[in-house]
DNA sequence: CTTATTATCTCGTTAGGCGAGATACTCGGT
DNA sequence: ACCGAGTATCTCGCCTAACGAGATAATAAG
Protein backbone atom coordinates (compact mmCIF):
# COMPACT_ATOMS: atom_id res chain seq x y z
CA UNK A 1 0.00 0.00 0.00
CA UNK A 2 2.07 3.26 -1.13
CA UNK A 3 1.54 6.61 -0.66
CA UNK A 4 -0.38 8.80 -3.37
CA UNK A 5 1.04 11.67 -3.96
CA UNK A 6 -0.64 13.01 -7.13
CA UNK A 7 -2.21 16.02 -7.54
CA UNK A 8 -5.59 14.38 -7.40
CA UNK A 9 -4.34 13.91 -3.29
CA UNK A 10 -5.18 17.14 -2.61
CA UNK A 11 -8.93 16.67 -3.59
CA UNK A 12 -8.86 13.79 -1.61
CA UNK A 13 -7.55 15.81 1.39
CA UNK A 14 -9.90 18.63 0.57
CA UNK A 15 -12.81 16.20 0.66
CA UNK A 16 -11.62 15.05 4.25
CA UNK A 17 -11.26 18.56 5.83
CA UNK A 18 -15.03 19.36 4.25
CA UNK A 19 -16.15 16.10 5.91
CA UNK A 20 -14.81 16.61 9.23
CA UNK A 21 -15.61 20.93 9.25
CA UNK A 22 -19.42 19.68 8.46
CA UNK A 23 -18.76 17.22 11.23
CA UNK A 24 -17.47 19.55 13.97
CA UNK A 25 -20.02 22.11 12.48
CA UNK A 26 -22.81 19.70 13.46
CA UNK A 27 -21.23 18.86 16.74
CA UNK A 28 -20.89 22.72 17.80
CA UNK A 29 -24.93 23.31 16.73
CA UNK A 30 -25.15 20.24 19.19
CA UNK A 31 -23.50 21.31 22.33
CA UNK A 32 -24.53 24.89 21.83
CA UNK A 33 -28.21 23.72 22.13
CA UNK A 34 -27.54 21.42 24.43
CA UNK A 35 -27.74 18.21 22.66
CA UNK A 36 -25.91 15.32 21.70
CA UNK A 37 -24.73 14.03 18.05
CA UNK A 38 -27.34 11.48 17.31
CA UNK A 39 -30.07 14.44 18.44
CA UNK A 40 -28.91 16.49 15.71
CA UNK A 41 -28.50 13.54 13.31
CA UNK A 42 -32.40 12.56 13.88
CA UNK A 43 -33.19 15.69 13.70
CA UNK A 44 -32.17 15.94 10.21
CA UNK A 45 -33.77 12.98 9.33
CA UNK A 46 -37.35 14.15 10.58
CA UNK A 47 -36.81 17.70 9.09
CA UNK A 48 -35.51 15.88 5.77
CA UNK A 49 -38.72 13.48 6.47
CA UNK A 50 -41.31 16.39 7.40
CA UNK A 51 -39.94 18.44 3.95
CA UNK A 52 -40.89 15.46 1.74
CA UNK A 53 -44.39 15.53 3.27
CA UNK A 54 -44.08 12.18 4.81
CA UNK A 55 -44.17 10.66 8.21
CA UNK A 56 -41.30 9.40 10.55
CA UNK A 57 -42.31 6.75 13.00
CA UNK A 58 -39.55 5.88 15.86
CA UNK A 59 -38.82 2.71 14.34
CA UNK A 60 -38.08 4.17 11.15
CA UNK A 61 -36.11 6.69 13.10
CA UNK A 62 -33.56 4.46 14.66
CA UNK A 63 -33.64 2.65 11.59
CA UNK A 64 -32.03 5.53 9.59
CA UNK A 65 -29.79 6.27 12.69
CA UNK A 66 -28.01 2.66 12.98
CA UNK A 67 -30.02 2.38 16.44
CA UNK A 68 -31.67 -0.60 18.01
CA UNK A 69 -35.01 -0.71 19.66
CA UNK A 70 -33.93 0.78 22.96
CA UNK A 71 -31.58 3.75 21.77
CA UNK A 72 -34.20 4.78 19.83
CA UNK A 73 -36.64 4.62 22.63
CA UNK A 74 -33.88 6.56 24.68
CA UNK A 75 -33.38 9.17 21.97
CA UNK A 76 -36.72 10.00 21.16
CA UNK A 77 -37.07 10.39 25.64
CA UNK A 78 -34.31 13.48 24.76
CA UNK A 79 -35.94 15.02 21.97
CA UNK A 80 -39.40 14.80 23.68
CA UNK A 81 -37.90 16.11 27.06
CA UNK A 82 -36.42 19.13 25.36
CA UNK A 83 -39.76 19.62 23.72
CA UNK A 84 -38.23 19.39 19.95
CA UNK A 85 -40.45 16.65 19.02
CA UNK A 86 -43.58 15.35 20.20
CA UNK A 87 -45.26 11.36 20.76
CA UNK A 88 -48.27 10.71 18.38
CA UNK A 89 -49.85 7.43 17.97
CA UNK A 90 -51.35 6.16 14.97
CA UNK A 91 -54.94 6.04 15.13
CA UNK A 92 -54.75 4.02 12.16
CA UNK A 93 -52.18 1.55 13.31
CA UNK A 94 -52.00 1.90 17.46
CA UNK A 95 -48.96 0.53 17.75
CA UNK A 96 -47.01 2.71 15.61
CA UNK A 97 -45.61 6.38 17.22
CA UNK A 98 -45.15 8.76 14.63
CA UNK A 99 -42.72 11.41 15.81
CA UNK A 100 -43.71 15.21 14.91
CA UNK A 101 -41.09 18.01 14.83
CA UNK A 102 -41.58 21.01 17.01
CA UNK A 103 -41.54 24.14 14.88
CA UNK A 104 -39.46 25.84 17.16
CA UNK A 105 -37.10 22.61 16.68
CA UNK A 106 -36.98 23.15 13.08
CA UNK A 107 -36.31 27.16 13.04
CA UNK A 108 -33.56 26.16 15.63
CA UNK A 109 -32.13 23.83 12.96
CA UNK A 110 -32.50 26.64 10.03
CA UNK A 111 -30.85 29.25 11.96
CA UNK A 112 -27.74 26.90 12.27
CA UNK A 113 -27.76 24.82 8.75
CA UNK A 114 -29.76 27.19 6.70
CA UNK A 115 -26.74 29.95 6.15
CA UNK A 116 -24.35 27.02 5.31
CA UNK A 117 -26.73 25.63 2.69
CA UNK A 118 -27.43 29.37 1.43
CA UNK A 119 -23.63 29.94 1.28
CA UNK A 120 -22.71 25.94 -0.48
CA UNK A 121 -25.87 27.36 -3.08
CA UNK A 122 -23.86 30.98 -3.68
CA UNK A 123 -20.71 28.79 -4.41
CA UNK A 124 -22.00 26.90 -7.00
CA UNK A 125 -23.52 29.89 -8.75
CA UNK A 126 -20.48 31.03 -9.28
CA UNK A 127 -19.58 28.48 -11.75
CA UNK A 128 -21.24 27.25 -14.80
CA UNK A 129 -23.07 24.28 -16.00
CA UNK A 130 -20.92 22.22 -16.86
CA UNK A 131 -18.93 22.79 -13.17
CA UNK A 132 -21.40 22.52 -11.38
CA UNK A 133 -22.04 19.45 -13.81
CA UNK A 134 -18.82 17.89 -12.37
CA UNK A 135 -19.14 18.65 -8.96
CA UNK A 136 -22.53 16.80 -9.03
CA UNK A 137 -21.19 14.08 -11.00
CA UNK A 138 -17.84 13.82 -8.54
CA UNK A 139 -20.42 13.76 -5.29
CA UNK A 140 -22.44 10.97 -6.42
CA UNK A 141 -19.15 9.32 -7.64
CA UNK A 142 -17.46 9.53 -4.00
CA UNK A 143 -21.19 8.68 -2.32
CA UNK A 144 -21.53 5.28 -4.07
CA UNK A 145 -17.68 4.43 -3.90
CA UNK A 146 -18.28 4.85 0.36
CA UNK A 147 -21.66 3.20 -0.29
CA UNK A 148 -20.04 0.47 -2.04
CA UNK A 149 -16.45 -0.44 -0.06
CA UNK A 150 -16.82 -3.52 1.56
CA UNK B 1 -36.80 30.19 7.21
CA UNK B 2 -38.50 28.99 3.70
CA UNK B 3 -37.54 25.80 2.07
CA UNK B 4 -35.17 25.88 -0.71
CA UNK B 5 -36.04 24.07 -4.19
CA UNK B 6 -33.57 25.10 -6.22
CA UNK B 7 -31.75 23.17 -8.71
CA UNK B 8 -28.48 23.91 -6.73
CA UNK B 9 -30.20 22.40 -3.61
CA UNK B 10 -29.97 18.80 -5.62
CA UNK B 11 -26.28 19.49 -5.15
CA UNK B 12 -26.26 20.75 -1.42
CA UNK B 13 -27.95 16.83 -0.75
CA UNK B 14 -25.45 14.88 -2.93
CA UNK B 15 -22.74 16.79 -0.57
CA UNK B 16 -24.85 15.20 2.60
CA UNK B 17 -25.14 11.72 1.08
CA UNK B 18 -21.89 11.82 0.44
CA UNK B 19 -21.04 12.72 3.96
CA UNK B 20 -23.07 10.40 5.68
CA UNK B 21 -21.80 7.37 3.48
CA UNK B 22 -18.29 8.16 4.10
CA UNK B 23 -19.13 8.03 7.60
CA UNK B 24 -21.23 4.86 7.47
CA UNK B 25 -17.73 3.39 5.80
CA UNK B 26 -15.48 4.19 9.06
CA UNK B 27 -18.15 3.21 11.12
CA UNK B 28 -18.29 -0.02 9.27
CA UNK B 29 -14.03 -0.04 8.75
CA UNK B 30 -14.51 0.54 12.80
CA UNK B 31 -17.08 -2.32 14.09
CA UNK B 32 -15.44 -4.83 11.34
CA UNK B 33 -12.15 -4.50 13.26
CA UNK B 34 -13.61 -4.04 16.89
CA UNK B 35 -12.96 -0.09 17.31
CA UNK B 36 -14.69 2.53 18.05
CA UNK B 37 -15.19 5.89 15.56
CA UNK B 38 -12.99 7.65 17.79
CA UNK B 39 -10.65 5.20 17.36
CA UNK B 40 -10.44 5.18 13.74
CA UNK B 41 -10.82 9.14 13.39
CA UNK B 42 -7.31 8.51 15.54
CA UNK B 43 -5.21 6.08 13.94
CA UNK B 44 -6.15 8.56 10.14
CA UNK B 45 -4.89 10.99 12.34
CA UNK B 46 -1.50 9.53 13.27
CA UNK B 47 -1.49 7.95 9.64
CA UNK B 48 -1.02 11.57 8.56
CA UNK B 49 0.96 12.60 10.95
CA UNK B 50 3.23 9.99 10.25
CA UNK B 51 3.22 10.33 6.60
CA UNK B 52 3.96 14.38 6.86
CA UNK B 53 7.32 13.01 8.98
CA UNK B 54 6.38 14.08 12.04
CA UNK B 55 5.86 13.11 15.41
CA UNK B 56 2.59 12.76 17.44
CA UNK B 57 1.87 13.06 20.91
CA UNK B 58 -0.66 11.69 23.11
CA UNK B 59 -1.60 15.23 24.01
CA UNK B 60 -1.68 16.27 20.54
CA UNK B 61 -3.52 13.28 19.10
CA UNK B 62 -6.21 14.60 21.89
CA UNK B 63 -6.92 18.06 21.01
CA UNK B 64 -7.20 17.03 17.38
CA UNK B 65 -9.58 14.75 18.58
CA UNK B 66 -11.30 16.88 20.64
CA UNK B 67 -10.91 14.83 23.68
CA UNK B 68 -9.74 15.87 27.71
CA UNK B 69 -6.93 14.36 29.20
CA UNK B 70 -8.86 11.59 30.46
CA UNK B 71 -10.33 10.26 27.36
CA UNK B 72 -6.79 11.16 25.58
CA UNK B 73 -5.54 8.49 27.71
CA UNK B 74 -8.28 5.76 27.74
CA UNK B 75 -8.08 5.95 24.05
CA UNK B 76 -4.34 5.56 23.72
CA UNK B 77 -4.97 2.48 26.28
CA UNK B 78 -7.47 0.85 23.69
CA UNK B 79 -5.25 1.35 20.70
CA UNK B 80 -2.33 0.20 22.30
CA UNK B 81 -4.07 -3.03 24.16
CA UNK B 82 -5.74 -3.90 20.60
CA UNK B 83 -1.88 -3.50 19.62
CA UNK B 84 -2.16 -0.97 16.95
CA UNK B 85 -0.30 1.93 18.69
CA UNK B 86 2.89 1.84 21.17
CA UNK B 87 3.97 4.06 23.47
CA UNK B 88 6.98 5.41 23.03
CA UNK B 89 8.76 7.93 25.81
CA UNK B 90 10.32 11.12 24.25
CA UNK B 91 14.07 10.88 25.50
CA UNK B 92 15.04 14.44 25.23
CA UNK B 93 11.34 15.54 27.24
CA UNK B 94 10.44 12.76 29.41
CA UNK B 95 6.92 13.72 30.03
CA UNK B 96 5.80 13.42 26.28
CA UNK B 97 4.70 10.32 24.88
CA UNK B 98 5.23 9.97 21.20
CA UNK B 99 2.36 7.70 20.00
CA UNK B 100 3.91 5.15 17.14
CA UNK B 101 1.65 3.40 14.63
CA UNK B 102 2.59 0.05 14.29
CA UNK B 103 3.03 -1.26 10.98
CA UNK B 104 -0.01 -3.72 10.59
CA UNK B 105 -2.53 -0.85 11.61
CA UNK B 106 -1.59 1.36 8.88
CA UNK B 107 -2.12 -1.68 6.42
CA UNK B 108 -5.27 -2.06 7.87
CA UNK B 109 -6.68 1.24 7.42
CA UNK B 110 -5.32 0.92 3.87
CA UNK B 111 -6.73 -2.07 2.83
CA UNK B 112 -10.20 -0.14 4.15
CA UNK B 113 -9.63 3.21 2.90
CA UNK B 114 -6.92 2.86 0.03
CA UNK B 115 -9.75 1.70 -2.58
CA UNK B 116 -11.57 4.10 -1.73
CA UNK B 117 -9.54 6.56 -2.55
CA UNK B 118 -8.02 5.12 -5.73
CA UNK B 119 -11.54 5.47 -6.67
CA UNK B 120 -11.97 8.91 -5.79
CA UNK B 121 -8.39 9.65 -7.67
CA UNK B 122 -10.00 7.76 -10.97
CA UNK B 123 -12.81 9.94 -10.86
CA UNK B 124 -11.03 12.96 -10.87
CA UNK B 125 -9.02 11.74 -14.27
CA UNK B 126 -12.23 11.67 -15.97
CA UNK B 127 -12.30 15.66 -15.47
CA UNK B 128 -10.38 18.16 -17.29
CA UNK B 129 -8.50 20.90 -15.24
CA UNK B 130 -11.36 23.38 -15.35
CA UNK B 131 -13.89 20.82 -13.54
CA UNK B 132 -11.13 19.64 -11.35
CA UNK B 133 -10.30 22.96 -10.43
CA UNK B 134 -14.00 23.78 -9.86
CA UNK B 135 -14.47 20.87 -7.92
CA UNK B 136 -11.75 21.47 -5.55
CA UNK B 137 -12.56 25.68 -5.30
CA UNK B 138 -15.85 23.92 -4.34
CA UNK B 139 -14.53 21.29 -1.70
CA UNK B 140 -12.80 24.63 -0.39
CA UNK B 141 -15.33 26.86 0.10
CA UNK B 142 -17.64 24.75 1.50
CA UNK B 143 -14.96 23.45 4.22
CA UNK B 144 -14.58 27.20 5.02
CA UNK B 145 -17.77 28.29 5.55
CA UNK B 146 -18.63 25.59 7.76
CA UNK B 147 -15.69 26.24 9.92
CA UNK B 148 -16.56 29.68 9.83
CA UNK B 149 -20.30 29.45 10.83
CA UNK B 150 -20.83 30.48 14.10
C1' DC C 1 16.29 25.64 44.75
C1' DT C 2 11.75 26.94 44.87
C1' DT C 3 7.79 27.89 42.00
C1' DA C 4 5.24 27.69 37.72
C1' DT C 5 4.24 25.19 33.63
C1' DT C 6 3.59 21.23 30.82
C1' DA C 7 2.45 16.24 29.84
C1' DT C 8 0.31 12.35 31.12
C1' DC C 9 -2.20 9.38 34.05
C1' DT C 10 -5.73 7.80 37.91
C1' DC C 11 -10.22 7.92 40.06
C1' DG C 12 -15.02 8.48 40.23
C1' DT C 13 -19.14 9.82 37.68
C1' DT C 14 -22.26 10.59 33.78
C1' DA C 15 -24.90 9.11 30.05
C1' DG C 16 -25.45 7.02 25.20
C1' DG C 17 -26.13 2.71 23.31
C1' DC C 18 -26.71 -2.49 23.31
C1' DG C 19 -28.96 -7.16 24.32
C1' DA C 20 -32.76 -9.47 26.14
C1' DG C 21 -37.19 -9.57 27.05
C1' DA C 22 -41.91 -7.44 28.18
C1' DT C 23 -45.98 -5.24 26.39
C1' DA C 24 -49.37 -3.80 23.12
C1' DC C 25 -51.46 -3.94 18.84
C1' DT C 26 -52.55 -5.92 13.96
C1' DC C 27 -53.45 -9.48 10.75
C1' DG C 28 -53.95 -14.05 8.47
C1' DG C 29 -55.76 -18.67 8.78
C1' DT C 30 -59.16 -21.76 10.55
C1' DA D 1 -64.83 -14.95 16.80
C1' DC D 2 -60.39 -16.99 18.11
C1' DC D 3 -55.53 -18.15 18.25
C1' DG D 4 -50.94 -17.65 16.88
C1' DA D 5 -47.49 -15.20 14.26
C1' DG D 6 -45.62 -10.91 13.20
C1' DT D 7 -44.68 -6.02 14.16
C1' DA D 8 -43.85 -1.57 16.93
C1' DT D 9 -42.41 0.29 20.92
C1' DC D 10 -40.91 0.34 25.57
C1' DT D 11 -38.44 -1.33 30.15
C1' DC D 12 -34.50 -3.18 32.55
C1' DG D 13 -29.72 -4.08 33.37
C1' DC D 14 -25.24 -3.59 31.74
C1' DC D 15 -21.04 -1.82 29.39
C1' DT D 16 -18.01 1.71 28.23
C1' DA D 17 -16.50 6.24 25.98
C1' DA D 18 -15.80 10.54 27.65
C1' DC D 19 -15.84 14.14 31.26
C1' DG D 20 -14.19 16.74 35.60
C1' DA D 21 -11.06 16.96 39.25
C1' DG D 22 -6.94 16.10 40.91
C1' DA D 23 -2.41 13.32 41.36
C1' DT D 24 2.23 12.49 39.56
C1' DA D 25 6.36 13.45 37.14
C1' DA D 26 9.44 16.02 34.35
C1' DT D 27 11.07 20.51 32.42
C1' DA D 28 11.60 25.59 32.57
C1' DA D 29 11.75 30.12 34.71
C1' DG D 30 13.07 33.32 38.55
Amino acid sequence: MPNPQGPEMEVVHLLRAATVELALHSARFASRNGMHPTDVRALIALMDVSRAGEEMTAGRLGTALGLNSAGTTALVDRLERAGHVRRVRDPRDRRRVVIEVDERAVGLGWSSFGPLIQRTVELLQGYDEREVAAIRGFLAGVRDAAAAGG
